[in-house]
DNA sequence: TTTTTATATTGCAATATTACAATATAGTTT
DNA sequence: AAACTATATTGTAATATTGCAATATAAAAA
């Protein structure tokens, strides 16, 4: 016990799990907003933008990556990381279906 | 070390990474997508749709809770369970927002 | 080539999550 | 009241995550 049992469940499920999973962290979330503010995509000072040590940035955007959310371009020295797109529109129609989908229900009864 | 470091970030920040954090597990997914499917309200039957003991769904049920995606009303013997709406249109409209913004950008150097 | 700069990896301690058996709670039915 | 039903809580083992110091890697500048 103590692993997660996404054999268990629809692909599907699992992606999105996924995709949340790595959002799931106020550091991921600051991450993001971060690439989504500046302009230029060298992205050297996340480091110096976030609280947290030079290896724990470095591990969150890993798991960014992993998940599919970020994309990393080595640029000479430094790293330009950037949001996939993809991902967030897969985010953004995916609560969009369900938003929909209860306000066609209206069966508001909690 | 271990804990997470919340209290170096914004409120909201905190605020979105708890939502999508609560959504960051396959059984959460399949939960709130069976709360959308169904009609009826009653939900004693979540456990019988998941691959999951009584008290694991009853503890993923708690999770989704605490962090205000669902509510809960307890009727007669049973407990209906349905989804916050307000929870699940914050999460698409933080993802639109992002969506939109990134398109206006159109630095897609990566 | 040596030094500097930028990022990644490793190793480890602290904490959190996941899952479930056993048990508790509380309403329903008999 | 006693038995049953539905859900929650507790306790615990297995695993995962978080964070960082120390170290590695690799390109750039001196």
């Amino acid at each position: 016990m103590g692993a997660t049992k996404t054999d268990h469940f629809t692909d599907k499920q699992n992606a999105i799990a996924t995709l949340t999973k790595a959002l799931g962290h106020p550091a991921r979330i600051a991450i993001i907003e971060y690439l989504m503010k500046i302009e230029k995509c060298i992205c050297g000072d996340i480091v110096n933008e976030l609280p947290l040590s030079q290896p724990t940035v470095s591990q969150h955007l890993k798991e960014l990556k992993n998940a599919g959310l970020i994309k990393g371009n080595i640029e000479g020295n430094s790293i330009c990381y950037c949001i996939d797109e993809k991902a967030i529109e897969k985010m953004q129609s995916y609560f969009a279906n369900i938003s929909s989908k209860l306000e066609k229900k209206k069966t508001d009864c909690c």
